[in-house]
DNA sequence: CAGTAATGTTTATGCTGTAAACATAGCAGC
DNA sequence: GCTGCTATGTTTACAGCATAAACATTACTG
């Protein structure tokens, strides 16, 4: 999707070389330190060097850009569960994927906000497809040997607890504590059943 | 706070009566059927018939009213859950609290993500004035008889559970369906300890 | 009844997303 | 190697937005 070509650095000439990807990494770096409704369209062509219009030439709209940006988003979510599942070795894999679900949302507000405020028919979402997706799937069946619907249950259940503290946290209504994350997400006072 | 005035109903004069509250419930309205992004100032005023810049003279600017809209909300997510806890009695007034946090969210997506969209400092945010949080106060000290760190946890387990649920299935991350809801936040597979 | 404060309006500025028309450059086939 | 098509830029334009400043009208208070 994304091609990088061999790019004439100093002559900024009439063509950019790859504007595409220019313009996501610009995204990305945005959101590291703004809110997602700071993000505009003409600050990021500004950014790149560009005309306000040339966006155009490889995204429909806005909203296409800041799908590819979610898209990269919850790319970066999931390796980083991964990795904290490995970590954390098969037993403790669970928890340790929520924990860390938590700490990559505060670490990335913006960008994770983006990534669930794209309002999408179910089974569309860029969650959906992902790793992060995957994990969380594999960890509940393991945790649930054999019992389908009980994983499927727990699925949901550990999902919307880490998506909700990580909401709270994120809008202010808790404090973003390190603590506070895993006391919340203790396997030992949730999901006996 | 709201003054209401006996209003001059026939004759739009130069005044309008009652400007304040009226902003306030056509915000209110065009919350039940629009996102919040959609929501102007311009098209409030137009809608109750006033110049755009008549707004700032009862707010000083879009996020006071936002806020204020926000407000009327949590007041009524309150009201909403009462009126499930008394339904249910007391044995089951936490699990109908949760499971009407969840309805409402549904019922009222634009304003339930408007009461949580305000990042103020932890301890400012208007839920935690609410009616909505001294419900889960009590039926998480109820629930954990005596046991203040283990309310303290519950407290925010629960919330975080009903949360992240109400938000997954706003953002189209989980089907809005009743039955899931009731098999999520189902006490008998959750918080044993 | 006068004057002031409250609550409107008009006008203006600079931002936004995006449509349309035009310019340039790179590449494919003769 | 020239020709022309296509990809990728730019310029210009428009409507809508939040909001500031100056001005108008009304209501209330002394």
């Amino acid at each position: 999707m994304v091609t990088v070509s061999t790019l004439p650095e100093a002559t900024r000439a009439y063509h950019h070389g790859d504007l595409r990807s220019a313009l996501i990494q610009a995204g990305l770096a945005a959101l590291e330190s703004a809110p997602i409704e700071d993000l505009s369209l003409r600050a990021l062509a500004r950014e790149v060097g560009v005309s306000a219009t040339a966006v155009y030439r490889h995204f429909p709209d806005k909203a296409a850009l800041l799908t590819a940006l979610a898209t990269e988003g919850i790319e970066q979510l999931g390796q980083y569960q991964l990795k904290a599942a490995e970590q954390a070795g098969p037993e403790r894999a669970f928890g340790a994927t929520g924990r860390a679900y938590v700490r990559w949302a505060l670490a990335h507000p913006a960008l994770f906000r983006l990534i669930f405020s794209r309002v999408e028919p179910v089974g569309e979402t860029v969650f959906g497809q992902s790793l992060a997706a995957r994990l969380l799937q594999g960890a509940a069946s393991e945790a649930s040997r054999g019992d389908e619907a009980r994983a499927r249950q727990l699925v949901v259940q550990a999902w919307s607890l880490v998506h909700g503290l990580a909401m709270l946290m994120l809008d202010g209504q808790l404090p973003p504590d390190d603590d506070l994350i895993d006391r919340v997400i203790d396997p030992r006072t949730l999901f006996p059943g």
